[in-house]
Formats: structure tokens, sequence, C-alpha cells
DNA sequence: CAATTCATTCTACGTGATGTAGAATTATCT
DNA sequence: AGATAATTCTACATCACGTAGAATGAATTG
């Protein structure tokens, strides 16, 4: 499960970690050259990642090796579970009926969607 | 469109309005009897939920009658729309697939989800 | 009409999150 | 052992938030 939230700061960076895989700062800082950061900023970041229990951090050499510990499925997850839950009472079925009378769904992906869940099984696996 | 993010604590207040619908403070007091505020706080809640264009202040007698700006509906719309955007892409089916690989949706709700979105017009008002 | 009353608006403050980074520390490579 | 380099520690300004006292202003009352 994801305790705390992340500013949208420590989000950017756990998302070049979900892209790019586990990475030491100095292949780290070329991704984010372009944010004019001070070196001893990009390591906040990274320190309060790992205190966020976002990373996870191995000594390797000299340097620390920073590895992601939740994957982008499972944060999506946790936090689409939470949204659900705090704007639809935990309903899907609501969210989706939302987008649908508020047109926020084109119908193209109105009809990806409709053609997507007929193929789905519904007797599950849980 | 919604600007600003809500507080919980706004939040929380909006939807007492979303629930009761327009009211003076003495009302709302009422309901929230139970945080145990003082009537400035509550008042400094409401000063902001209009600053940030949730709620209108129209004068009445001497006191302000609150109107709620935003229904409940658009302002799920919007959230919804930004949650889809910044966690999938804007994919309504990635989010849907997401939800279902992770098990996060009980068989009962997959099928009514199914059997709901079956019974939706595709060709849409758009 | 003047005085009182009462809700609102203004101002303020402690706390915690966030972005930012210099100093101090520590481990490594030579 | 000394130099080097990355990390960890400490710090600080700003902003959001919860909280509320002071000041204001308008409405009711005598």
């Amino acid at each position: 499960m994801i305790e705390s939230k992340l500013s949208d700061t420590e989000a950017y960076i756990l998302r070049l970690f979900w892209a790019h895989g586990p990475m030491k700062t100095d292949e780290l800082s070329l991704l984010v050259a372009n944010k004019g950061w001070k070196p001893t900023t990009l390591l906040t970041f990274l320190s309060r990642l790992v205190n966020k229990g976002m990373l996870a951090a191995e000594r390797q050499g000299r340097a620390n090796l920073y590895r992601p510990l939740v994957s982008q499925e499972e944060y999506r997850q946790t936090e689409g579970r939470a949204f659900l839950d705090e704007m639809y009472g935990g309903s899907a079925r609501d969210f989706l009926a939302a987008l649908v009378d508020g047109n926020s769904l084109s119908p193209g992906e109105l009809a990806e969607l409709k053609s997507w869940l007929a193929a789905q099984e519904v007797d599950g696996h849980d």
C-alpha cells in the first residue's frame, strides 16, 4: 500500500524510474538536466522518495543505485481505488456513468471501452 | 471548470451544501456542530470556498446565504477527467483494465458494469 | 434616530509540505 | 593516507491549512 502522497516533483521523478528502471544519480541527472537543479536538490527528492517507501537505495560503489519499490501498476491501482472511494463511494460504474453523462468520453472511447469490456470474462479470478 | 484544489475540510463543507442546498451559517453550524469550530473558523472556510469559486454568497438580511456554484456532478466530472489524464494518459479503458487486472473490481461490479455499458448508446450525443 | 447586536471580513499565527541548496560527513579510488 | 565524490544533514523561504481574535459594517430595537 502507498502511505504518503507524493508531491508533483516526486511523482515526476518516480515516473522517470518507471520509464528507465533503476538508476544512479549520474544517469538520472541527465534526464532532469532541463530542471536546472543543483545536485543536492535532486538528492533531496530521492531521499524523500526513499523515506516515503517509493524507492530503495542500494550502495553500489561510491554511489547509490535507486530502484522503484512500487510499480506504476501498483501505484495507479492504489490511487484509482482511493479516487473511486472518495468520489464515487467506490463504484466504478458510477464513475463511468458520470463520464458518459458528461460527454467526457468520446464516442470512440466509449466504443473502445464497450468492446474491451465485452471481451472480459465476468466470472473472474478472485 | 474547477480552478484550485480543495482541502479536505473545504470538500467536506461543500458536500454538505450538495446534500442540503443553500444555507446560512446558522443552519450550517448545526451540521458541523460536532467539529467544535469557533464561528469565525467556519466563516473562514466559507470565505475560502467563495474565493475558489465553489460557493456564492448572497446577502440576505444581515447574514449571507451561501449557495454551491458547482454541482457534485460537475465536480466529479472535472476531477475524474483530471485523474484519467494524469494517471492513465486520459484513457478510461486503461483505467478499467487496471482495475480488472488488479482484481479491484468484484465479479459483481464487473458484471454490473458490463451490462450497464452494453445498454449505453455508442453513437452518442456530441 | 441612536444604540446595540451579530454576521462578516480582515488579519494573524503555528504547523507541515515543498522546492531549493549549502555544510558536514563518509566512503571510495588512487 | 590523501584526494575525491556522492550522500546525508541541516536549513530556509514560501505556501496551504486549520484555527481564531479584531475590526467592520449593516440590521434590528428601543
